[in-house]
DNA sequence: GTCACTTGTA
């Protein structure tokens, strides 16, 4: 064996996605003493990747570089950046990158990339303007990559600017799939849908990402129809197999809608045409609707049609568990699990989460610790770091700070950001001022761009009246260029979907009942004795403003319009956590207006009825 | 003979 026959049967391996084989052959020709050489590394960069193996294994490939003195390499630096931004490490892979000594396209849209795919997007445009001072010329990849960020940031302007040099370099004189979903997305993330959409039509070829990226589009925009039409022109198309993710955005928009009209009717197009189709898998499209009511919040229509459902596999039965979890519906949830172990089938590891989850939403800390410690023993999966998230938000939730501050010191592998994150957001509603810093600055340290460690942050320096800290936190956030998501909440009324943002004031000119409304509620609340939880507030002023403050959030908005539109069953869809002052108001207003509410968070939903919610208080 | 790209989802 020569090095020479080494790469070349490497990289064979490796495009034929055999990595496995290619490991084994490395391995042999180290037994032979053969020396890596600059174009050995590349392809074992890239068998790592695949594998995804940890990173001990990535700084062992960074030695193999070091001892044949190639990581000043064009090929070989780049690819060592690639590796270090896959595991996350960007201190490192900014060292390599400035160590390259003739940086191309390739070694800057790598950076551009992998900052994207971080979620650094601020980072990633700043680090096209260095390219650009270095006399670099962007290519399609480089823009497709930068217009991903500005789609994440939501930056138009940007976005705009992106679009007109692709048509001034001619980057879209050839059809580019990739270059073209990536401008549609962008607009659509923008909820520039005109734009979005005229791309979309000029293009020659599309694939399932583009039908994705525009069907999102008009679903975020709030047109239904158009999502809806959009989808049905796919799938009669016959184009794509079926997926779960494109069927859950178009279920989704079913959720939102009245009465389920919609999602039934889909459900049956759907149907139909799997019964065209016969490459579709049955079982596969049923999850999908199974997954469909749930999201909807439809208990009902989830079990009947789990209770129907010809064939079940592994996936069936963690659809319906996780459901119940996140109904806060804990002990129905691990009943599932009995009854699934009954029947046979074998939980795996996604089942886990869901089982833990709901452990977790529902207070069970004891049974929650039982079915940590059972999976391995009695069902052989090991567990991996989504488990690891999941015992720290169990013990989190439920204000055991220190067991989960324990049980991430116990961890076997290094806590991960989310980790960090979960346990800040635990100290966060549970306010420990001191293990929240803590768990903020490692946090920090992984991810110094991650938006929601600042926010949480900001709510303990609030809630400790540490005003200063508080500035701080807020001013280190406007320098990396984070923006908070603006909170939102929506409800559907024949078709349209309207949507509430904080502070909406353009309403209390338009729509003045519904701020009579909310002050008519608010004062009946303080008959029947509520007080107002003014702890939810962050900002530093009077405990009357607070109050009115408090007024403004906009699930209180969406409701009092729900309430005004009529109705037994109100959906309300929000982007953030529900705060304790709303989740009373809804609480009473379910009781003395004999209402049904459901409230959709991005986490779970609530189901407010003659005065108690679903989650019993605590989400 | 070698490096980079778009969506969703928990």
């Amino acid at each position: 064996m020569t090095t020479f026959s080494l790469n070349s049967t490497l990289r064979a391996h490796l495009n034929k996605g055999r990595p496995r084989e290619a490991l084994a052959y490395f391995l042999e020709s180290q037994k032979e003493g053969l020396r890596p050489d600059r174009f050995t590394i590349p392809a074992l960069i890239k068998l790592y990747l695949q594998l995804k193996e940890s990173p001990l294994h990535g700084q062992q490939i960074h030695g193999f570089a070091i001892r044949s003195s190639c990581v000043g390499d064009l090929v070989v630096g780049t690819g060592l950046v690639e590796m270090y931004l896959k595991y996350g490490c960007f201190d490192e892979a900014y060292r390599l990158f400035d160590e390259i000594p003739k940086r191309d396209v390739i070694s800057f849209s790598t950076m551009i990339c992998g900052f994207s795919q971080n979620g650094r997007d601020a980072e990633a445009l700043h680090f096209f303007s260095r390219m650009l001072e270095e006399g670099i010329e962007p290519n399609r990849i480089t823009i497709a990559s930068l217009l991903s960020s500005c789609a994440h940031l939501k930056e138009v302007k940007s976005g705009r600017m992106l679009h007109g040099y692709c048509f001034t370099s001619g980057l879209l004189d050839t059809a580019d799939v990739v270059l073209q979903t990536a401008l549609v997305d962008m607009y659509s993330k923008c909820r520039k849908m005109a734009c979005a959409k005229s791309v979309f039509d000029r293009m020659t070829e599309r694939n399932l990402v583009s039908w994705n990226s525009i069907i999102n589009g008009y679903f975020f925009d709030g047109s239904f129809e158009a999502a809806l039409g959009l989808f049905k022109d796919m799938v009669s198309h016959n184009l794509y197999q079926l997926r779960l993710s494109i069927l859950a955005t178009v279920l989704n928009i079913c959720g939102l809608t009245t009465d389920l009209r919609k999602g039934k009717e889909m459900h049956g197009y759907i149907l139909k045409h799997v019964y065209d189709n016969n490459n579709l898998d049955f079982l596969v499209v049923y999850n999908s609707i199974l997954n469909m009511y749930v999201k909807s919040g439809s208990i009902e229509y989830a079990t009947s049609l789990f209770g129907k459902m010809p064939r079940k596999n592994v996936v069936t039965w963690t659809i319906l568990i996780a459901c119940y979890g996140q109904y806060g519906m804990s002990a129905k949830a691990l009943q599932l699990l009995d009854e699934m172990k009954r029947l046979g089938v074998r939980p795996d590891g996604v089942t886990f989460v869901s089982v833990l989850s709901a452990c977790s939403h529902g207070g069970l800390v004891n049974e929650g610790r039982e079915i940590y410690n059972s999976m391995e023993r009695d069902y052989c999966i090991v567990p991996e770091m989504m488990h690891f998230v999941c015992m720290v938000d169990l013990y989190g939730r439920s204000g055991l700070l220190e067991e989960a501050h324990e049980f991430i010191n116990m961890m076997p592998v290094e806590p991960d950001k989310a980790t960090w994150l979960t346990l800040l957001s635990s100290c966060k509603n549970h306010r420990n001022l001191e293990l929240g810093e803590h768990a903020a600055r490692k946090a920090l340290e992984l991810d110094r761009y991650n938006t929601n460690v600042y926010l949480h942050l900001s709510r303990l320096y609030a809630d400790a009246g540490r005003w200063e800290s508080l500035a701080k936190t807020r001013s280190v956030m406007k320098e990396l260029g984070l923006k908070p998501e603006t909170a939102c909440s929506w409800v559907e009324a024949k078709g349209i979907v309207h949507r509430f943002t904080v502070g909406d004031c353009s309403l209390k000119g338009v729509c003045p009942q519904i701020y009579d409304l909310l002050e008519s509620v608010r004062k009946a609340m303080k008959v029947s004795g509520f007080v107002s939880d003014t702890s939810c507030v962050s900002h530093k002023m009077k405990e009357d403003d607070k109050v009115i403050d408090l007024c403004s959030h906009t699930e209180k908005l969406a409701l009092a319009f729900a309430l005004m539109k009529g109705g037994n069953l109100l959906r309300i869809g929000k982007n953030l956590r529900v705060c304790t002052d709303c989740h009373r108001t809804f609480k009473f207003v379910s009781a003395t207006y004999n209402k049904e509410i459901i409230l959709k968070d991005p986490n779970r939903y609530h189901r407010f009825s003659q005065g108690f919610c679903s989650c019993c208080d605590f989400w």
